[in-house]
DNA sequence: CCCGCCATACCAAGAAAGGGGGGTATTTTA
DNA sequence: TAAAATACCCCCCTTTCTTGGTATGGCGGG
């Protein structure tokens, strides 16, 4: 397993790839390094816009991700599911310890093994409001993830995010919508499921005015409903759980 | 500089704390292991209001966390502004090159530097929605922060993150109610903004039908309002962001 | 200094949607 | 076989969304 100093030369590349070719290069080496055949790499720009923005780069087996694809599966995964719960990056075989298997997932597990793919890890990374991905690494049959190579990868993670980030037009891209003080305010009892007129008599305020914020909030977002302006804002970091929970 | 099985020692015992005592233990080791001084963990659930949710652990000397807590800052200074809108960790030495500079940083760096502090690196991690923070690593006059220790502390970052995000209670949810796929179906839509009408249409039932699925998934959450029942579901990964966005 | 822009707060009326309550009847599954 | 899940139906009230307004105070550019 490489050391340290293995993962900063890949480091130092990484931060200088002008190409999603050179990219992909580089991971096909931090796969040599770390003895696993594959490597799949999502950023995904933009809630609204899809996967369609960011980068998706891999070398999976073709029948695999086609079918993946034909599948309409994408986000809809155990893996990229685990991975927007989690900070930390994990092993493919400790993900049921985190996150609540659904139906379904054992099929689809199943299915890329069916592909050769046996085993893997996935680091998860996140910037509220921007982008939001992961870098996976694969192994077939025999070999299997190791927490050795979790910490190699969980190493490099970040950077290997960071490049794809540059690749698509860097980091200016998209600045979700600003709201106001109130605006937030009244989204966030919103979101804690009051209504415009509970809001205006905890706020000291005409209900009007309450629905008056929420329908700026809204056209902000150009969101039709209270549900999508909130769940947006949620994902972009302009409030988050922890606001809404303290209420 | 310690080697990647290092890191990975620190990883496991990580993932073991069980008090915020241990974790700065934990912590002062990874200090003594880079050379450096100090060591500072943020974990802010509710950033509009401060730190006091989270965990907030660090042995940074006393006058200066007064000064800085005085002064109202906290997401204000130039290494927090630049930990939220980065994925990867970075030197303070080096913020410059990704972070525009904000009128009064200057002040704050010399600051900290009259209390001792000189150089430093910080590795942000964040999960949409739920929590932000940053594990931050500072050294006194004559060292300063390298490439090597940069990297050492980005394969930790995020597991220390789990381990403060675990202490203030994120992570180990009691079981939530379990939906049914009908109902999750109709959530995603719902969550997507969708009327119980358009609903129908979609997944080509009667509006009544549809009404019914979401009455019964509130029940089944104890929520009164659609709002309420997508923003628990969301938290407890019965749904998730890239569920909502592909629809 | 005035002007426009914005945030804030308030008002009103009507159409659309959500939510609570009561039902019935199949099919699947444990 | 009993319990869920699925699908459908009704009524009634509340809430949300949309579209029109008015008025105040702050702040920066010309």
């Amino acid at each position: 397993m490489p050391k340290l100093d293995a993962a900063q030369r890949f480091k130092a590349e990484l931060l200088n790839v002008s190409s999603k070719a050179a990219l992909a290069e580089l991971l096909v080496e931090a796969c040599a390094a770390m003895g696993c055949s594959w490597f799949a790499l999502t950023h995904h720009i933009d809630f609204l816009a899809g996967p369609e923005k960011g980068v998706r780069l891999h070398n999976y087996p073709e029948e695999w991700v086609r079918w993946f694809d034909e599948q309409g599966l994408g986000v809809n995964d155990p893996v990229h599911r685990a991975s927007q719960r989690r900070a930390a990056g994990f092993l493919w075989h400790e993900m049921g310890t985190f996150s609540r298997p659904r139906r379904g997932d054992r099929a689809i597990l199943a299915r890329a093994r069916h592909h050769g793919i046996y085993d893997g890890l996935t680091i998860p990374t996140h910037i509220p409001g921007e982008a939001h991905g992961s870098v996976s690494f694969a192994w077939s049959r025999g070999s299997s993830a190791t927490p050795e190579a979790l910490m190699f990868a969980q190493s490099l993670g970040a950077f290997v995010f960071e490049a794809a980030r540059q690749l698509s037009g860097g980091g200016a891209a998209n600045d979700p919508p600003r709201l106001t003080d109130r605006q937030i305010e009244c989204l966030l009892w919103a979101a804690r499921g009051k209504s415009d007129s509970v809001i205006a008599q905890i706020m000291n305020l005409r209900t009007d005015t309450v629905s008056e914020h929420l329908r700026n909030a809204r056209s902000r977002y150009d969101a039709r409903s209270r549900i999508s302006l909130a769940i947006r804002a949620l994902f972009d970091g302009t409030i988050c759980f922890g606001d809404i929970a303290k209420g």
